[in-house]
DNA sequence: GTCTATAAATGGATAGAC
DNA sequence: GTCTATCCATTTATAGAC
C-alpha cells in the first residue's frame, strides 16, 4: 500500500514479504510431501514465484528446509505451557489432531515426512530440542526431565505415524475419548513422579 | 553343484537365487535408505546384477518393494511370542535394538523412512497389519486388544524414530535399562486389564 | 526483484544382443 | 538368464536478460 508499489512497473513486489511467502510455502510442502517429495518448484508456484528465487533468498533447498523447520516447531503445539493437568491435555490433543478428518499441518508430521532424509535429520534435531523437547521437559522437571520428555514426544510421533500418516485400521477408526484415554494411561508415567 | 552349473558358460546363475539375492538386498536398501533415496541401481548392484534385473522379476521398483516389506514384517521381531512377560520383554527389547551401536535392519526402520512415500504406504500398512499388528493383538486379547496393539507399536515406532534415527541427545545417551524400565511403565496400561 | 532458459546430474524403465 | 546401451522424465542449481 506503500509508495513502492508503483516503483517498478509489473513484477515488483516487496522482498519481505516474499520471503515470507516462501518460507509460508515450504513449511507447507515439506510437511504434506516430506524433503525428498518437496520440489523447489512446487514451493516456489505456492509461493506464487519462480523456483529461482528459492536459492536466491535461503541459498538452497536445505537451506529453506532449515528455516521451514524452525518455523515450524517454534509455537507450542501438542505440549502447552501449562503444568497443571498436562498428561490429560497432551492425550486429548494428540487425539483430536491426528483423527482421520483433522487439519494436518503438524510439525511431528514433518519430522515424520522427513526423516528418511539424512541431510534433513540434523536439522530437525535440533529443531526437536531446541523446541518442543526442551519445552515439555520443562514442564515435567526432576533430574530425569529430558528422557522422559523424549519418551512422551515418541509417543506423540509414533501415534501420527500410524494413525495419521500410515492409517491403520483400529486406530483411524477408534473413538478419540477412548484413544485420549488410553493414551494418557500410557503418559502418566512420564509425566508423574518417578517410577521405579 | 548340479549339472545346470555348466549349461552356459559365462554368467549363468540359477533364477531363485537371483531373485533371493535381489529381495534381501532390497530389504537392507529400502531399510537403510527409505523408499525415495533407495535406487534400482544400488540395490541391484548389491545383489550383484544389473538394474534390469529388478523389473524382469518384480515388475517395477513398486512390485518390489510390497514383497520386501513383507519379507521384512514376517518373522517375530520386538513383539515375541509369549504372553507371559509381555511388557518386559518389548521394552526390554526395544531398548536393546533402538541402542546407538545395534544392528539397525528391523522393520520399523524400514517402516519409518518409507512413510513419507504414497506409494509405500498401502503397502506398509498392510504388512503391518498383517504381520505384528495382528500378532500382538493376539497377545494382548480382549475386545480392545487392536487399539492397544497399536497404540504398542506406536511407542515402539516413536522410540525407533528420535532415538535411532533423529538421534537426540537425551535418548541416545540414555541407559538401556533404566530405558526398558521406562518403557515398561509405559506399556504396562495397554498390555495388563482396562485402564477406565 | 523477478523472469526465461539451460546446465548437469539422477531417477526408473525398456529394447535388443548374446 | 543376463548384459549393454538408451529413452524419457524430473531434479536442483545457475547464467544472463529485463
Amino acid at each position: 500500500m506503500s509508495a513502492e508499489e508503483s516503483a517498478t512497473p509489473a513484477h515488483r513486489r516487496d522482498a519481505v514479504a516474499t520471503r515470507e511467502a516462501i518460507l509460508a510455502a515450504a513449511v507447507a510442502e515439506f510437511t504434506e510431501n516430506g524433503y525428498a517429495r518437496a520440489g523447489v518448484r512446487q514451493i516456489a508456484e505456492r509461493a506464487g514465484v519462480t523456483a529461482m528465487m528459492i536459492n536466491r533468498y535461503f541459498g538452497s533447498k536445505q537451506g529453506l528446509f532449515a528455516e521451514a523447520v524452525d518455523r515450524s516447531f517454534a509455537p507450542a503445539t501438542v505440549v502447552g505451557t501449562e503444568r497443571r493437568g498436562l498428561t490429560q491435555t497432551m492425550a486429548r490433543s494428540l487425539a483430536e489432531s491426528t483423527a482421520p478428518g483433522a487439519e494436518r499441518l503438524d510439525p511431528f508430521l514433518l519430522m515424520l515426512r522427513c526423516a528418511s532424509d539424512p541431510a534433513a535429520v540434523d536439522i530437525v534435531r535440533r529443531g526437536i530440542e531446541a523446541h518442543v523437547g526442551s519445552r515439555l521437559a520443562g514442564l515435567i522437571g526432576g533430574d530425569e526431565a529430558d528422557v522422559r520428555a523424549q519418551l512422551g514426544l515418541a509417543l506423540a510421533a509414533g501415534t501420527w505415524l500410524l494413525r495419521a500418516v500410515i492409517g491403520t485400521e483400529a486406530l483411524a477408526g477408534a473413538d478419540d475419548d477412548r484413544l485420549a484415554e488410553l493414551l494418557a494411561s500410557m503418559l502418566e508415567p512420564i509425566t508423574s513422579g518417578d517410577s521405579r
